[in-house]
RNA sequence: GGGCGCGUAGCUCAGCGGGAGAGCGCUCGCCUUACAAGCGAGUGGUCGCAGGUUCGAUCCCUGCCGCGCCCA
């Protein structure tokens, strides 16, 4: 307590209430609170992490990064207001909040705008160039730049649109130390991504392998799982028959074989015919082969459990690679590959060697160089001429697999790409992480059921190269032999302490630039790691890993990943996987899992709808606090419906605060509790002690929207019961005793109502703060139940409740009369129950003066409250 | 097709085994010395449908219908 709080001590002695009303508004006024007190907390260093703070202490928080290429919309607004409420409550319950802000910068987004803002393309073939100026407008083609100078141009254009995230965040009240962000293509996320990288390397979790992988055409990159969506797209079921060729058994020279394929396209990669073997049609077939039509090839027709028997005609043609079925197939049958179609999406310029026919490479001729949209119809047409096309194409709809990203069907191609093992191939590992889902504790607990149903679905190893241009490089050399070829099974790797290097500027160890690319030399890995293999290392970019070793002690594992839940199995997954691997811990305790926001329409509010609404527009309208109030509304994990009205409601609750606060100021502050003697102020501190606790219990859990609910209820039978009973005697009307009870009650009340509205609505629990008391609400401890019973020395909370409700009925009486509040009551017959009724006759006094009675009686007698009223 | 969540007052939502609630809206009032961008009072629901368990079900179980999402 401040000196000047301890003059105000004394309960006999009246200040000058001149004195306090100077610090008091005559006007209260939410206008421009949100430009006054960020700049005031950023002044002030209010939220500056202390960095001293050891484990225990510190509330860790892994801030989604945002993209920085797009823009802010509502429903980052909504979920970062739910942390931020989390960390303002942490921080006023005594932990050292580490609550840093990412840009995610990493990525196609990125690449995209910023080679359409200079007009350049990343080349990185290029050396790079330290005195490079990009042109000031884009030229008509793209000027060619390293991927060095690429990445320095990134970053200089993200470093405006993180200026204007930041300016949002702050005018929203966000808690964050600002001086701790990091961007995820900044030297110290890419020396992160690499050094994990490499730990990955060397225990074995991170391999190079040729193997057929999902490609996207388009972007001309390989594609991961995670990144997969599936699309219903027409297509025709083709009825095609393959002449039986030989082998043995009966079925040798029999009638032709017809199988159905969505893709007839893919027929001269076709390298086997396959069936259930259970499947009793096709039994004497196995071991027997075909010819393909059209290329002439014979393929050999095999069991295989995968063939669905109620699918087409139940015998499929196996091509390399139609879909991972084909995959599966062909490593398991042991089949060989027969690639036709290339990494642009259309069909190679040579047939596969298998197919000699003249008529056979002929046909493959017209089909060479043609996409395979085209292709198909060509395919079909020549089919169709040679007779083995039966019946007509039957279109069906079905399911197509796409990048999230792309509008072209996905391609499987076989190319060299690293993997880290993510348990999609061993089990143990898979275990492992399952385990870790059941470790974390997540709010709201049904999400990890989304973690656990990827988990288990995993089909393969996590496939992190991207053959893109921008992002962090993989930090690998391969040694040329004599003939100029990459060894790639002898990788160079740099020393940790190089990090981060682009091995196509940077030479490996024990090498010159000289080396480059000439045999006995060495070359660069061309490749850049994808988004998710940077992001799935927030939680080290932020705390300093392998840069601050003594800050990441002191946060991690950190305690709260906030995210949204439709990139559980990426972001989330990724994240644990990671760490698992590094550090055998999770990389945090706790998941908080936002739910979407929604439009009306109860469609997900989206930018392509065309239905959002600019976070700033929203915040000048209806004020940071209101919009915050909106958003505490939505509990963790819940869907939440776009509603201005909430908003109105809550700018009204931020208005009847500074007014609440200026009349309560405005008597005059007893700070004393030893001057609480009236029975209903303490049946007030009663009351308010168990919304302390049962707020504070909900934010243990995270459910902040029960918390600031039970607050906001208690304030408005604050405002609306409790003062006005109080008022009169406030005032002075029964003597000084009397009225600094209640000044001391309300004092205490008001600073306690105001730290417990205080996460919710930071500015005007603030400004109100300032009016009367030193430092930041936002620094001050939350309130302590356990204090507010000692002051309210056994008060009862039914009291309150009962005196309340006498209240009311007598407002309904003059409701019902139709005349004023203030109208008088000639007599009013109080009869209950008799516990109740002493209850209310211990308040007589406030209750005659509020409902301005002049003969208040009390009758004994059985039940509920009940009140007969006569006005004058 | 599998999984998860949700269907409660006109709207947004809470409640989740024994009284059906809040806010907004709506109606009717009130210049009441903090607040008329205020205050007071009132109105309003076969708790998606059908079975079952139970002395008793909005709440538990089963099935169905509708909506949303995740995964195939």
């Amino acid at each position: 307590m401040t000196e000047e709080g301890r003059n105000q001590l004394d309960p006999g002695q009246r200040e000058d209430p001149a004195q306090r009303r100077q610090a008091v508004p005559d006007r209260p006024s939410l206008d421009g609170i949100e430009q006054r007190w960020s700049a005031a907390w950023h002044e002030q260093a209010t939220y500056r992490f202390d960095r001293t703070a050891d484990r225990a202490r510190v509330f860790a928080i892994d801030t989604p990064p945002p993209t920085v290429s797009g823009s802010l919309h509502v429903g980052h607004v909504f979920s970062y207001t739910h942390t931020d409420i989390i960390a303002r409550y942490q921080r006023m319950r005594g932990r050292e909040v580490f609550y840093p802000m990412g840009f995610d910068d990493n990525g196609l987004p990125t690449e995209r705008r910023v080679q359409n803002h200079f007009g350049i393309r990343c080349d990185p073939s290029l050396p790079y160039d330290p005195g490079y100026t990009p042109p000031d407008k884009p030229g008509k083609e793209q000027v060619p730049v390293s991927r060095r100078n690429f990445v320095e141009l990134c970053e200089r254009l993200t470093i405006e649109d993180e200026k204007v995230y930041e300016e949002l965040w702050r005018r929203l009240g966000l808690s964050v130390d600002w001086s701790m962000t990091y961007a995820t293509i900044d030297t110290r996320s890419r020396a992160v991504a690499q050094r994990a990288f490499l730990r990955n390397l060397a225990r074995g979790e991170a391999y190079l392998a040729q193997a057929p992988t999902l490609w996207d055409v388009t972007f001309r990159t390989a594609v991961a799982q995670a990144e997969l969506e599936d699309r219903d797209r027409p297509g025709a079921y083709h009825t095609l028959a393959f002449a039986r060729a030989g082998g043995q058994g009966a079925a040798a020279g029999g009638p032709a074989v017809l199988i159905e394929t969505t893709r007839p396209e893919l027929l001269a990669a076709c390298v086997a015919l396959v069936a259930h073997p259970d499947d009793e049609r096709y039994q004497p077939l196995f071991g027997s082969s075909v010819r393909t039509p059209l290329f002439d090839v014979e393929v050999p027709v095999l069991a295989h459990r995968l063939a669905d028997p109620e699918k087409g005609s139940g015998i499929a043609m196996i091509c390399t690679f139609g879909d991972l079925t084909d995959v599966t197939w062909w490593r398991e049958l042991q089949l060989p590959a027969r690639a036709v179609i290339g990494r642009d999406g259309r069909l190679l310029a040579d047939p596969p060697e298998a197919i000699v026919s003249e008529t056979g490479r002929a046909h493959y001729a017209t089909l060479a160089g043609r996409t395979a949209n085209s292709a198909r119809e060509q395919t079909v047409a020549l089919l169709r001429a040679s007779g083995a096309l039966l019946g007509e194409p039957r279109p069906i709809t079905h399911p197509v697999k796409f990048y999230e990203k792309g509008d072209r069907p996905l391609e499987i191609v076989t190319t060299r790409q690293w993997y880290i093992r993510n348990g999609g191939r061993d089990e143990t590992l898979r275990a492992a992480l399952r385990a870790r889902g059941a470790e974390l504790r997540w709010h709201p607990a049904h999400m990890r059921v989304r973690y656990e149903n990827w988990v288990d679905g995993l089909t393969g190893d996590w496939l992190i190269s991207r053959q893109r241009f921008f992002g962090v490089p993989f930090p690998v050399w391969y040694p040329l032999g004599s003939d100029g070829l990459p060894r790639h099974d002898q990788p160079i790797v740099p020393d940790e302490a190089t990090l981060p290097v682009d091995p196509s500027s940077d030479t490996p160890p024990g090498f010159t630039e000289a080396q480059r690319g000439v045999p006995g030399g060495f070359a660069a890995d061309p490749d850049v790691m994808d988004t998710w293999a940077t992001s799935s290392l927030t939680p080290q970019i932020a705390a300093g890993w392998g840069s601050d070793d003594d800050l990441f002690a002191r946060v991690f594992p950190m305690d709260l990943r906030p995210q949204a839940h439709e990139i559980i199995r990426t972001w989330l997954f990724s994240t644990v996987l990671r760490s698992h691997t590094e550090f055998g811990t999770l990389p945090w305790t706790n998941a908080a899992i936002s739910g979407w926001i929604l439009d009306p329409d109860r469609k997900k509010m989206s930018k392509s709808k065309g239905n959002v609404v600019t976070p700033l527009d929203l915040l000048e309208q209806h004020g940071s606090d209101a919009v915050r109030y909106w958003a505490a509304s939505g509990r963790p994990g819940t869907d939440t419906a776009f509603d201005v009205g909430q908003m109105k409601i809550g700018r009204r609750l931020a208005i009847k605060l500074l007014n609440a606060s200026r009349f309560t100021l405005g008597l005059g502050v007893v700070e004393d509790p030893g001057a609480i003697s009236e029975s209903l102020d303490r049946a007030l501190l009663a009351t308010l002690a168990d919304v302390v606790d049962a707020a504070s219990t909900a934010l243990d859990g995270y459910d902040y929207t029960r918390a600031l609910e039970l607050t906001e209820s208690f304030f408005w039978r604050f405002c609306d019961d409790y003062v006005e009973l109080v008022k009169g005697r406030a005032y002075g009307a029964f003597g000084v005793a009397g009225s600094a009870s209640a000044r001391a009650t309300l004092a205490i009340a008001l600073s306690t109502v105001l730290s417990l509205f205080a996460p919710f609505l930071p500015f005007v629990t603030e400004e109100v703060w300032s009016w009367w008391k030193p430092g930041s609400v936002h620094r001050t401890r939350w309130p302590e139940a356990g204090e507010l019973r000692k002051f309210a020395d056994n008060g009862d909370p039914r009291q309150l409740e009962a005196v309340s409700g006498a209240l009311t009925a007598i407002r309904r009486s003059k409701s019902t009369a139709k005349v004023s509040m203030k109208a008088a009551v000639a007599s009013a017959r109080v009869s209950g129950e008799a516990d109740l009724l002493a209850l209310v006759a211990a308040a007589a006094p406030d209750l005659r003066s509020a409902g301005s009675i002049t003969s208040l009686t009390f009758a004994a007698g059985s039940g509920e409250l009940a009140i007969d009223v006569i006005l004058a």
